[in-house]
DNA sequence: AAAGAATCTTGACAGCGATAAGATTAAGCC
DNA sequence: GGCTTAATCTTATCGCTGTCAAGATTCTTT
């Protein structure tokens, strides 16, 4: 008579199966990552037959979008969070760094949220939602940096770039292209790639608006 | 009895079977993706058995492997060839241009050689090999850039970064995260990003070695 | 020409996503 | 309360996948 929460999981109804399906798609999703997740395991660790969740996701591509989308949510929750009072550098650099340790924090995740399994052009809405909202929170960021209008075309293009380089040094890092150094950490890592971007461009750009 | 290519296709022994398979699984690399290239399919588009496959690859991954570093080959290829002459910021332009082209170019190949597919510890000595050479064309580029030792610290970390940029750049558009705006097409997409980037990074990192 | 190795096919197995049809429980209605 | 209906979960099954084992065919070597 509990109408919330059912306690008999010896048999037969379950009783809000959905978020039970995606907390345990979310461990193994972290186990086995996002190509090998498969719909049987998650209903076996829930203890549920192969085929209930049917009944609560579409198929197994609604059930990983629904996790994307949460991983969305949580990186927009962490960007969200800075220093007011810090410097723009360090204001950048700590969004930068924000960005960087989620991805590394959650690797299977982030794969899962820029890879190629959810990369459909019939993409699911909320999905795409929850990602304009984390991009939307990194333009923020780069607006109060460049202290310019936040639809401006240069904070796009800034925000758009700096994604691109923090997006591909977590990208590379992810698939074991790259390795951060043992010593200094990620931290350090990220850092010095910012440096070396900088003295890149000041010798590489200097002439403005070509084309 | 010609010894090299075998004409007889209608039974059995084909002969040379192997690069037979490798160009049908690039065509339908192209054509399907990395992830849902089946080696049925493959061996079906050459008109040989499902399993023929196996006396010439141990395994789908092992396929998987040759066509990426293919793949790597062929980027470093067009990352070498670069015009002597152009001045410095031409070639940085040059470089970052011809590597996102390349992906642009062949998106499934892409994702191939830079997913998770074949990201694992037990990966391929000669797909490490040739994604080694093409970071070293690419760290070679760079050092003409900053006109400093190949093996130096700031061509390295400058060449990882700009090398996160682009990929960062190419990943996003080849998952659909970003489009490049029909106007100006990708080149200018890619030049705005680097021009947004360096504006960035001239306000947010005028501090040098903090830590 | 005979023997052995290389190559390709047939047959089979387990795991996957997905659908259809049936069993069980909950909820609504009188 | 009891009946009806909808929601939930299970069982059975299909087609597809990678992979292995065993047999058939052809090439190579002697």
């Amino acid at each position: 008579m509990a109408q919330s929460a059912k306690n008999k999981r010896d048999t037969y109804h379950v009783g809000n199966l959905a978020p039970q399906l995606l907390s345990a798609a979310a461990e193994l999703l972290a186990e086995v990552g996002p190509a090998k997740l498969s719909l049987r395991a998650v209903s076996e660790r829930v203890g549920v037959s192969s085929t209930a969740a049917y009944h609560h996701f579409a198929n197994r591509t609604e059930l990983l979008s629904q996790l994307a989308a949460q991983g969305f949510d949580e990186l927009g929750r962490v960007l969200r969070q800075r220093d007011d009072g810090a410097s723009l550098n360090a204001k950048l650099r700590g969004g930068v760094r924000t960005y960087f340790a989620f991805a590394r924090r959650n690797p299977a995740l982030y794969q899962l949220m820029f890879g190629a399994e959810l990369a459909t052009e019939d993409m699911s809405p909320a999905l795409r939602i929850a990602r304009e909202a984390a991009f939307g929170e990194l333009k923020q960021l780069i607006a109060e940096v460049l202290a310019k209008p936040l639809d401006s075309s240069e904070v796009r293009s800034a925000a758009l770039a700096s994604w691109s380089y923090t997006h591909g040094l977590a990208s590379l890092v992810i698939h074991g292209v790259l390795q951060p150094p043992a010593e200094g950490g990620d931290e350090a890592f990220v850092m010095k790639g910012l440096q070396g971007l900088s003295l890149l461009l000041q010798v590489g750009m200097n002439s403005a608006s070509e084309r």
